[in-house]
DNA sequence: CAATTATTTGTACAATTGTACAACTTTTTT
DNA sequence: AAAAAAGTTGTACAATTGTACAAATAATTG
């Protein structure tokens, strides 16, 4: 089947069934059916990520050639052409996935009950498990953002994430700070910028001068406390 | 001429010449036309680099090829390959060349006399302006760096110029800030991760929210004041 | 079971790349 | 001014790339 016309049949049957207002358990199979497509192709596509993701960190969005990655990862170079729709759709979905699950982790974090500098604790904790077990997915994040400064198309799925980012420090200002005027966002993006800053310092320094934990993350807690010094203490 | 064979005839003359141990200013003769020689052409690899920083800024590292910065430059694509060692000899040339005038203006700030809040307005006057009017070559740099991670062969000249960075903040700690034994490598460390982070969010941001220069210096201040906030006010 | 649809995978192709280099001109040296 | 060196520039070439696609196979459907 042609790769652009992929469950087509299905969709003019679906479409057909919804004009006529079948609802005689018909349409319901066919959906189900559909869905169990597209559930299939979905676990596919991810698993198909998750082998594509180490080729990506070691060699880098702009140096990874869909060859490389279907050698790295054992599945034939058809496969990611037949799964997604180019080089860019697939690189875009492994770091999309990675930024999902760690973001989780983050609110989490900034949601936990107790005082500003408990939460303090759990993100420094977070920041330096991230830095620590995942430093070369969130290299690749780097590289991608700092790709979409040169390429458009990458922009709209950085900025949602990076404003989620933002969003979760927004909370934790609206928890602990005390709030001068609207002042409020202007401060969630000084922050980000910062944390991120030592964020991505961290997880790229060559050579890792501070590989041990604790250093790491009594740095991140010297910036925190820096950055949200005692203006309310719940 | 062949390109490798470059300046050889000279050098072997100049080795002679010290193995005789002849001073009778043929040999000085020889060194300032060697000199010269230098001189001229490290004028043309300035003028080629800077005609070059053009279509380098514009695209990013990974997607200007010698052929786009031939075009866009007007100069013909094997003047490029004459006057460096390869596409990545010129562009390391051209971020050392921004970078190291970038930094020369960050040290008159960090050293300017006054008490620490003068210094940060001068810090942050400077970063601002870089922002304003500079920021498509600074996008270069960060984009350098950011390849740095996947080309080792990239890093010893972005470890030099962070380390030259992160010793302008020393100065400025050491300067108005009491050290708490031996931190201070530590704490200007994080202190340069921060700053950068917020250089780069200004830099690189899409859409630019933030193009009123007073916005973006009063964030500057805001986050340098956290980072150094009262510990000592000379 | 047949037929339709979906998946798999190797190959082909055009485009682009860095680089080498030959032919030529200009500049410098003797 | 002759000779040597340096500079200039267009072209050639091998390597690599994303992507399209055909042919084969497997799965699903009626």
């Amino acid at each position: 089947m042609n790769k652009k016309s992929r469950n087509l049949g299905i969709e003019i049957h679906l479409k057909w069934n919804a004009m006529t207002e079948d609802a005689t358990g018909i349409e319901k199979k066919l959906r189900q059916r559909a869905m169990r497509k597209t559930q299939k192709r979905d676990a596919k596509r991810l698993e198909l990520a998750n082998s594509a993701v180490s080729a990506l960190c070691s060699l880098g969005y702009a140096n990874t050639s869909l060859r490389d990655i279907a050698e790295v990862s054992g599945h034939p170079l058809g496969t990611f052409t037949y799964y997604f729709d180019g080089r860019q759709e697939l690189i875009i979905f492994c770091v999309q996935q990675h930024k999902i699950e760690f973001l989780d982790q983050m609110r989490k974090a900034a949601l936990a009950p107790g005082t500003l500098d408990e939460v303090i604790y759990f993100l420094s904790q977070g920041l330096t498990k991230a830095v620590i077990h995942d430093s070369h997915r969130h290299r690749l994040w780097f590289d991608i953002r700092n790709q979409s400064v040169f390429d458009p198309s990458l922009r709209p799925i950085i900025e949602e994430i990076e404003k989620e980012s933002i969003s979760i420090l927004k909370v934790i200002e609206q928890r602990f700070l005390t709030e001068d005027d609207g002042e409020n966002l202007e401060s969630a993006t000084i922050n980000y910028a910062a944390i991120d800053g030592l964020f991505r310092h961290m997880t790229q320094e060559f050579p890792l001068e501070a590989s041990d934990p604790k250093t790491i993350q009594r740095m991140f807690t010297s910036l925190l406390r820096s950055l949200w010094r005692s203006r309310k203490s719940v």
